[in-house]
DNA sequence: GGAACAATTAAACACATGTTGAATTGTTAT
DNA sequence: ATAACAATTCAACATGTGTTTAATTGTTCC
């Protein structure tokens, strides 16, 4: 260990710091922005979160997209496998939701948070937050 | 590949949905969130977040802690090393940002959205999402 | 029942990530 | 200049993570 071997350097700082984190669910939260961390992951909860407007068919009201493991699939480029992986870790996180219709599985946002969490992360992206 | 060979299954939600990937930055986005996404890295900007009320003589405004990489080593119980490795990660995203005075550097958060995106991030956690 | 197809699960692999200890750099004091 | 100490960088290691192929499960149609 490589640590500071004098002393705690500041302690007042460090007390303030230690209560604010015990508290906060801290695993918790990492672990969903860890499962957010992915392009892959995003980037269905992002498809997921476009609203197709006029309805095929298939209208589900115009809260967002719905779409089966082979649109998925075929819309990142990877086996089906894989999205299927990604998708029950989203789901275990209850950010989206399935729902069987046939020989396909239907997928859909779960959560209301999940927008505007990503909009607080496009502001900061945008605003050159490399 | 064990993409489905039958045809791409819906069409039109997919054109919507490669329209909303179209724009979006999505490694960015993926990439920002893969930072959040580490138990110590979220610390770290948890405890720079916490405010310290009567400052003990460091007074710096309000809007937050100034820890050096000693206190949040100790504070998290890893090397500096460690901890100096997230720091640079956090500073390459604009998340915190550094100053060095005397021997020590001192750090602290460098961006307002980093806040709401926590919020966030907690509201979903707190409704039992996993 | 069996065939066809979508979805999931399992096993295995390549690659990324977080950590450490050692070496290096930067700053202050003697 | 040397010593002391904080911070960073380097090299190396152990562990996770995302992917693939293959096998399994679930559903529909014949």
């Amino acid at each position: 260990m490589d640590v500071c071997t004098q002393s705690a350097l500041h302690p007042e700082a460090l007390r303030e710091a230690r209560a604010a984190l015990e508290g906060a669910p801290l695993g918790r939260l990492a672990e969903l922005f860890k499962v957010l961390g992915d392009p892959t992951r995003s980037g269905i909860l992002l498809a997921l979160g476009s609203t197709v407007p006029d309805g095929g068919g298939e209208g589900e009201g115009s809260s967002g997209a719905r779409l089966c493991v082979c649109d998925l699939a075929e819309l990142f480029g990877v086996s089906s496998a894989a999205i299927s992986h990604h998708l029950r870790l989203l789901k275990a996180h209850r950010l989206v939701r399935s729902r069987r219709e046939g020989k396909m599985v239907f997928y859909a946002l779960d959560d209301e948070h999940v927008a505007q969490l990503f909009s607080q992360g496009f502001e900061h992206v945008k605003e050159g937050g490399r």
